[in-house]
RNA sequence: GGUGCGGUAGUUCAGCUGGUUAGAAUACCUGCCUGUCACGCAGGGGGUCGCGGGUUCGAGUCCCGUCCGCACCGCCA
């Protein structure tokens, strides 16, 4: 037998036993007579003792490991007399009688310790090293523990896991797709899924009802911290329901994660915020709600007043933050340097201050009476020491979304972004169609299998822009971690949906015909949702990025460091493809 | 495509307005050490200052270009 016990399981109530362990070298001690070796396999350490006294053959063997050697020791259960209250198997130790060694190892090139002080580029070169890193692997832990319990909750609702291809056809609308070429196809290309979207729609239309895929999707689109070329959506989709059955569902499955990975029980329904609403108050569609500070609109309060900058704004809005109001002039500068980044692009921030005595003192006193002052103060509810910062401009949905910015940036410094705490909401109600200024026409906000709201419907014709979808988000912390639509199930309506996003009937059948014809074939009401994964698992370990939890992730660049992917192919290869480059010179 | 920050020992970093032989910590190697657990002590080795060009008597330091990394904007139905 290999090994009769992990590094993590023995404990004083084994002392005595004879034990085999295996597992990696993690440090060395060499005390001259006795030499101590921390033994480390993922579920823990422990040590094992070498004393000179009592086999000094064996002892020598000891001072020559180094790290990472890859060892197996036998010996004997034994109670510390200097015992380590940092690790579970502190109270004992292994006295070693045999010692094998099953590999030696090179001198890593970062210390695999919890505090390794190796920088991202070169724990992603050696990545398999870093994984052997607690907090690493620890990561990976909790990502699986949360699909098992993704699983166990849809399972228990009846959903079917369906594997889809990965092989399928590009799909114009949507992100950039990559492409695999088909050697018995020449110069016909594959595409990897952005996800399963209008498969798993097929298979309500075979009758599966419930299904569900933990499942890779695939964009070609440039990297951030929170997103990946390759990202694992919690993939599903339902028949015979309403846009309520899903939320409800899903919500329950969201609560279901929370008890059982994070201890949290969240017992009130999730606020359900509509998408108007959310950019009015927040800026964004994706607001941060583990702290208020909701916009308020001030044009009515301090337009005509002299100050043209206001006099001129389309939109005036601002935010209280709380007992800010001691913030230097330093601060300040810092908060107008940061708003008026090229990124951000406001052009000012006007401040005010609520003193201890109650009236607001502002930069912008020579406009503005005590009493238009106190006004504003009223509208945002300011109390003595409370900061009220306010942007304006001339595009009322730009400003928001600096001013949004700034939310963001408040509810940081003033530290109200606990990563332990959770505010979790929908946005519901969000438009149906976006306008592009690059493409100059109607973009689908979700995808173009949305259902219109009902109620929107008949403005189809009249006014594009102005329908509502019935698509939904949840948000987290300002994370998008999921959302979903009811989708269209009637080949006119999607016939229709095309024909306002500029597609010609040719096209829209050469592209989607596929589904418009399986939609004349008894398609059933249906719609779903997609959790991305990769986030949520990152909301609950409070990592920074989500490469942190998974296993091989890209780069900036979206290369693979540690394969040194993507790279040329043979000639070999492209000959086989019959595929010709014709790079263009930088 | 764009903006910002960074690249100096295996690693993480310091290195001022340009000026002798480029430092620290840690890791590594050698020796000593019988209760360590970030062991300790003594000694040692280790550098294409990302790369290319320029300015200068002189460049890790300034300038230009380029490559790489990270964050962000655009993009991501």
């Amino acid at each position: 037998m290999f090994r009769t016990n992990t590094c993590g399981e023995l404990r004083l109530t084994d002392a005595g036993k004879k034990t085999t362990l295996a597992g990696w070298v993690q440090r060395v001690r060499k005390m001259g007579g006795m030499t101590f070796v921390d033994l480390r396999d993922r579920y823990g350490i422990t040590q094992v003792v070498f004393n000179n006294e009592i086999d000094a053959d064996l002892c020598e063997q000891a001072n020559k490991l180094g790290r990472e050697y890859v060892i197996q020791v036998t010996g004997t259960v034994s109670e510390r007399s200097n015992k380590n209250k940092n690790i579970p198997t502190g109270e004992i130790e292994i006295v070693a009688d045999h010692l094998r060694v099953l590999n030696s190892s090179e001198v890593p090139p970062f210390t695999i310790e919890d505090e390794s002080d190796g920088g991202d580029d070169i724990r992603m070169k050696y990545r398999y090293l870093d994984l052997r890193r607690t907090p690493v692997r620890k990561n990976l832990e909790l990502r699986h523990r949360m699909t098992m319990e993704v699983r166990r909750y849809l399972d228990s609702k009846g959903f079917l896991e369906i594997e889809t291809p990965m092989l399928v056809g590009s799909t114009p609308e949507g992100a950039r797709d990559f492409v695999v070429p088909s050697r018995m196809n020449p110069g016909q290309f594959y595409a990897l899924p952005q996800s399963p979207q209008t498969l798993k729609q097929l298979l309500m239309v075979s009758g599966m009802d419930r299904y569900f895929q933990i499942v890779k999707c695939f964009r070609d689109e440039d990297l951030r911290a929170d997103r990946q070329p390759e990202f694992t959506q919690i993939d599903c989709e339902m028949s015979f329901v309403e846009q309520d059955d899903i939320i409800n569902l899903f919500e329950g499955m969201a609560k279901h994660l929370f008890k059982t990975i994070r201890g949290i029980e969240l017992t009130e329904p999730f606020i359900r915020m509509p998408w108007s609403e959310a950019m009015k108050y927040y800026g964004s569609d994706k607001p941060d709600l583990r702290f208020d500070m909701r916009f308020v609109e001030l044009m009515d309060i301090l337009k005509g007043y002299g100050f043209s900058v206001f006099d001129n704004a389309a939109y005036i809005g601002g935010i209280c933050a709380k007992g800010a109001a001691s913030y230097t002039r330093k601060q300040i500068d810092q908060l107008t340097d940061f708003v008026k980044r090229p990124q951000i692009g406001a052009k000012g921030l006007v401040y005010a201050r609520v003193e201890p005595d109650g009236t607001v003192k502002s930069s912008v006193d020579k406009f503005y009476s005590q009493e238009v002052l106190q006004q504003m103060k009223q509208a945002f509810n300011a109390e003595p020491g409370d900061l009220i910062l306010i942007l304006s401009g001339d595009d009322a949905m730009k400003t928001r979304k600096q001013l949004n910015e700034l939310r963001l940036e408040m509810g940081t410094r003033l530290g109200l972004r606990d990563k332990n705490k959770f505010a979790c909401l929908w946005v519901v109600d969000f438009p149906m169609f976006e306008w592009s200024d690059e493409e100059q026409r109607l973009m689908a906000m979700h995808h173009p299998f949305t259902h219109p709201k009902d109620e929107d419907i008949a403005m189809l014709d009249t006014d594009p822009a102005a329908v509502r979808a019935d698509a939904y988000d949840m948000v987290i912390n300002g994370v998008e971690v999921g959302g979903g639509s009811i989708r269209i199930h009637d080949s006119q309506l999607q016939a229709k949906m095309f024909e306002i996003l500029g597609f010609t009937p040719e096209k829209a059948q050469e592209q989607f015909g596929f589904l418009m014809n399986a939609f004349k074939f008894g398609a059933p009401p249906h719609g779903g949702l997609a959790y991305g994964l990769d986030r949520w698992v990152s909301l609950f370990a409070g990592l920074d990025s989500i490469r942190d939890c998974i296993a091989f992730p890209k780069n900036n660049s979206g290369r693979d460091v540690m394969l040194d992917a993507p790279a040329a192919l043979d000639q070999k290869q492209l000959d086989e493809l019959q595929l010709a480059l014709d790079l263009k010179d930088k």
